[in-house]
DNA sequence: CTATGGCACGGATT
DNA sequence: AATCCGTGCCATAG
């Protein structure tokens, strides 16, 4: 805020506004790369071992967040806190994974690459430090299906651990986002779908037995092995057989969930470092949100010391030379630090408007748009537009959406859609006049053609095809 | 005749 | 200025 470093009343040049409009669109992953990049060319900028608060410049150790940024103010309205964090200890754990081995990080595909940071930034906060490494053993096994074949008794052995203790990891590993993955083999991947789809419906508990015992059977189309033998109507086994492959994925790897189909996809959950992360005080639901805005070199980029001193000691001849160089880095730290104060400010309002959003669901979504935001902040839209491009956020629940979510008019009314859907008609399924009336008398207005649209982009089929089925559970 | 998807238009948003 | 979004109209399938 009032770092004497960046002060508002300082001439605005084209450089300077050039310079914060590009970083500010940048997410974290570009920015890391812009960043480097500026190390490598220009002498006068350094990085710093020590590390400091990027909010009020307090000295930190490394993986540690700001103790007093991050605690509740007395100032703050809405029970949230937002604030800036130089945490990096994500690339940590990859570091520590690559040496030591002899397998190299530059052999992996992006493609492959992205699916084990993702699960681990979903994961990293449920689990205590000790077992965060354990736990990237684990994701970095991960083939292209999904599956880590490794047996938990060997996990243990070589990390000379119980073997509950790995069992435990691996279950939080397989709740993560490709739900499964991980897994030693489909059927283990498909019964942890099945324990949390059970926990969101009703479901008849002889399907775990199907599918940890018979899935084999089942594919040979043998119905009557599998009735008998768990002393059930065949009508039932097929039905079970049904909703296996409808909502079942026994290749978690094979993540076809991403954008597809005709019909642009909502924005769906992406594969990428979240650059926010929003979770509750001490996990608990009911105490504050945190916000955390990660920005890597928030605080320990500094203009060298060893260049400053060049610059004193030489004739002023060869301090015009150096001078270039020198002015460039000092801006490029200004900018940075207006980029993340932006941030900040911008995730301040943005949480003050959807806490109900993070809190309650996405039926509580408020309709804000940017240029709301660009009013109250007293900014340009554009520049809450560029805040807002590319960056992720990571939700309590360990989802990692798109931060332009926030800002999805039509997200509230497509959930209460799903959930009308789901609960009512499984006979006799409505047609979209009657959900568009519905939804109508729940205050939502709408037309019917737009009903439809909403169920493309969910990939909900038409009504005359949910007909039949009594077993539906569409997941987004 | 009813329910839906395609195309395209106009207003809002970025 | 470019893009996105809700909707109306019309064709098509059942």
């Amino acid at each position: 805020m009032y770092q004497r470093q960046y002060l508002r009343t300082e001439p605005q040049t084209t450089a300077h506004l050039a310079q914060t409009m590009s970083l500010l669109k940048m997410n974290n992953d570009e920015l890391v790369d812009e960043v480097e990049k500026i190390l490598n060319e220009n002498p006068a900028l350094e990085r710093v071992d020590e590390i400091r608060c990027p909010q009020c410049n307090r000295k930190l150790n490394p993986g540690q967040i700001c103790p007093k940024c991050s605690q509740p103010k007395s100032t703050d309205v809405e029970d949230a806190i937002v604030f800036l964090s130089p945490r990096t200890d994500f690339q940590f754990s990859n570091e520590s994974l690559s040496s030591g081995d002899d397998y190299q990080m530059d052999e992996f595909t992006p493609d492959v690459m992205e699916l084990p940071e993702y699960i681990l930034r979903q994961i990293v906060y449920d689990l205590p430090e000790n077992e965060r490494e354990i736990a990237a053993y684990i994701i970095m096994q991960v083939n292209e299906d999904g599956f880590v074949t490794e047996t938990n008794a060997s996990i243990a052995q070589y990390f000379h651990v119980p073997l509950s203790k790995v069992e435990k990891i691996r279950k939080t590993i397989m709740r993560a986002d490709p739900i499964g993955v991980c897994a030693v083999s489909p059927e283990a991947a498909m019964s942890i779908q099945l324990e949390m789809l059970a926990e969101a419906t009703d479901i008849p508990s002889f399907y775990s037995n199907i599918v940890e015992k018979y899935l084999s059977t089942l594919s040979k189309k043998d119905y009557k092995k599998v009735a008998q033998d768990l002393d059930l109507s065949e009508s039932d086994v097929r039905k079970a057989e049904h909703f296996i492959s409808e909502n079942l994925n026994p290749y978690p790897g094979r993540a076809s969930w991403g954008s597809r189909k005709n019909d642009r996809v909502v924005q769906e959950n992406v594969y990428s470092n979240p650059d926010i992360i929003v979770k509750y005080l001490n996990n608990d639901p009911n105490q504050s949100l945190i916000v955390e805005i990660i920005v890597p070199y928030g605080g320990n980029l500094q203009i060298s010391s060893i260049y400053k001193k060049a610059m004193q000691q030489s004739e002023d001849q060869k301090k015009d030379d150096l001078k270039p160089d020198y002015e460039k880095a000092n801006l490029f730290i200004k900018c940075l630090q207006q980029r993340n104060n932006t941030m900040r400010r911008m995730l301040e309002k943005i949480t003050k408007y959807q806490v109900d959003f993070i809190r309650k669901g996405a039926k509580y979504i408020n309709p804000i748009t940017r240029a709301d935001l660009a009013e109250e902040l007293e900014v340009h839209e554009s520049t809450i537009s560029r805040a807002v491009a590319n960056k992720s956020l990571q939700l309590p629940d360990g989802k990692i959406v798109p931060l332009s979510r926030f800002f999805d008019r039509s997200l509230g009314v497509r959930t209460e859609l799903k959930e009308i859907i789901n609960k009512e008609s499984k006979k006799k399924p409505l047609s979209d006049s009657k959900i568009a009336e519905i939804l109508n008398q729940k205050g939502y207005d709408l037309a019917r053609r737009t009903v439809a649209k909403y169920r493309a982009m969910e990939n909900i089929d038409p009504a005359y095809m949910r007909k039949k089925h009594d077993n539906e559970t569409k997941q987004s």
